[in-house]
DNA sequence: GTGAAAGCGCTAACAC
DNA sequence: GTGTTAGCGCTTTCAC
């Protein structure tokens, strides 16, 4: 048989479809004759419920959509195995779509996602401004949980890290070992890092995380008297060989920086590609700290000093909340910050011609 | 409104069910006045058509199953992208199941996806011969494709590299540097590798992938007169840290390797580990060829030697596969081979004592 | 404890 | 061209 259908299992074992139904589905009452008999007719004609038609009725589909932006970065592939153990363990499927940072192909993600009828979405979104789409799934109801960078505007769960001050810590172990021209890798963003930059700064998930990581560079600068100038930012196409490319240009200025910080694993390989060109020796003439603990990151010689995000965590705690939400968790929105950690590896040191000094004293002679 | 229903946009539009159906659907005749009524209405009471209903009917949901081992590698997550971007381009989208290479799991997962009636599956199976469940897929006439590995008995499109071939030729180049000691740092298999490396060679995709590049890598030692020894295979829990063990212990023996193949990213990141540790000089000291081309291969120095798998369209093509048998696709199952290549970079060169030669005499004289 | 029957939202015959 | 109608496979009253 193509498909038995519980008719079929009724017929099979000598019972109407709606004792079958109770005893497959394990509700109201029927007698330990009629189950044995219905299980035994399921399995034995290779009876599997059909989910679409229980769907229909129960206007639950067991089936989560996730929008990342690429789910061949490590980030989203270990952040989306995180949400698919919490999933599958609560007994949901992941319907899995990448936007590749672009807005249009994230609404129509999440537009086809609606029309299967996903019981909630876990979203990555694109911009953080233009979420229109998203305040629209909020006031229909339908649960939705932000991973690693907010939506302006969007009352709902959101999970991420305190990128600003994440990177403002990373920035200022430098300042503290000597350095007085840290470069920053990041990449450029399409549209708002301007008018974000400018103006009130934004919360802790009110912008890209690149952003927040800018700020929080430029946070740390300035508060050792340091100026984030614009010859230290140096902002890069998201493309690894384009990040080579700025870095190498920062390194062939008249007065180079003595330290980077990139804002992802992307700029990062890239970053050392045009450190390890330049034949610079880590951290003696250049210190580096990368964001995002790769894999790859302690097979370096030296090691690499990295910014390390609770990647898997941030996704499961995505799914928790999500799931918490389907199950008609009404409280008030939440915004859950998970703690980074700042990995003190080899390659970062104090700058050629500062011997080191754990006194502050040689910051702020700047 | 919660969810407006054709119901909902025909009474808006002021025409029949049939009519606004016949509209949005595209087929069917309507008239202009009808057409544009229905869409009018369509848009202002915000319609989604239920997916769910439509595919109760049609029998097709426009989704596929997907079940690797984890998606938090980057060789699947490199393909799951492959699969996706095919898929999503043929409007059909993606659920994800990660099988962490457990049987049960593989079941488990494909049984659900039944059960939401996927229009077909992708499989990177966890077993090469324990495919009773795969068999029955096919049996039922639901298109499945295998990816990265077959599965014996199973009749259904396959797309695989020429796992052996790719190991055998990396060896060989080993040797002809005039390497006589090659180790081979490769994941143990639970279930099957005795018996399938004793007996009769498998096919191309009739054996995990792992097991083949044994067989590769034990080919080429043979058909240059060497011997396969134990002492050079080093069998390892799939594990980074237990990678490191096994080559570090290769690397301490009396008569140790002049040279290293690994079978994969989380095999390669390990050995590297030992051999960075051991602080012998590659290539000088020991020549180590990895096999995927993972991006930081290039940054280490010397870059590295790898074995590069065309992994984004292993995804694509078993993507391709599964839409064409979904279409109605009925010729003879397809076993489609993508090619590998050798990247020849600076961590392979001559052992210890033995000038390069390019004359195959260095090799023959052993 | 069990069965008959209604109906989820849609498509597809089938009449008109 | 348009409307009416019968299901898809299931859950869930409601009688018995």
């Amino acid at each position: 048989m193509e498909h038995p259908t519980l008719d079929d299992v009724a017929a099979a074992a000598g019972v109407s479809r709606a004792t079958a139904a109770r005893a497959l589905g394990g509700y109201g009452p029927v007698s330990e004759d009629a189950r044995a008999a219905v299980f035994a007719a399921a399995a034995r004609i290779h009876y599997r419920p059909n989910m679409l038609a229980r769907s229909m009725i129960t206007g639950t589909t067991q089936t989560i959509g996730v929008v990342v932006a690429d789910i061949e970065l490590s980030f989203f592939a270990r952040a989306v195995r995180g949400i698919a153990d919490v999933a599958q363990a609560a007994g949901f499927e992941v319907i899995l779509a990448n936007s590749d940072e672009d807005r249009a192909k994230e609404r129509a993600a999440i537009g086809v996602l609606l029309e299967k009828r996903v019981d909630g979405l876990i979203v990555s979104p694109s911009s953080v401004s233009d979420s229109g789409h998203l305040v629209d799934l909020v006031e229909r109801g339908l649960p939705l949980v932000l991973l690693d960078r907010g939506a302006s505007g969007v009352q709902c769960d959101t999970v991420v890290v305190d990128n600003r001050r994440a990177a403002q810590n990373a920035v200022s172990h430098l300042v503290r070992l000597g350095h007085r021209r840290i470069a920053l890798i990041v990449e450029e963003e399409t549209a708002l890092s301007a008018t974000d930059l400018e103006g009130a700064e934004p919360g802790i998930a009110g912008a890209m995380t690149s952003v927040l990581r800018e700020l929080g560079w430029a946070a740390a600068l300035r508060s050792a008297g340091l100026q984030p100038t614009d010859d230290l930012i140096r902002r890069s196409p998201y493309d690894r060989d384009a990040a080579r490319q700025e870095t190498a240009a920062a390194l062939a200025m008249a007065d180079p920086p003595t330290a980077v910080l990139t804002t992802d694993e992307t700029m990062t390989l890239g970053a050392l590609d045009a450190v390890v060109e330049s034949g610079l020796a880590i951290p003696d003439e250049i210190s580096v700290i990368g964001f995002d603990d790769a894999a790859w990151t302690t097979l370096l010689r030296p090691p690499l000093t990295v910014v390390a995000q609770p990647v898997y965590e941030l996704g499961a705690a995505a799914a928790r909340s999500l799931i918490e939400r389907i199950g008609g968790d009404e409280r008030p929105p939440r915004l859950e910050i998970l703690d980074t950690r700042f990995l003190l590896r080899g390659s970062t040191g104090p700058p050629v011609g500062v011997a080191f000094s754990s006194a502050p004293t040689v910051v702020s002679s700047g």
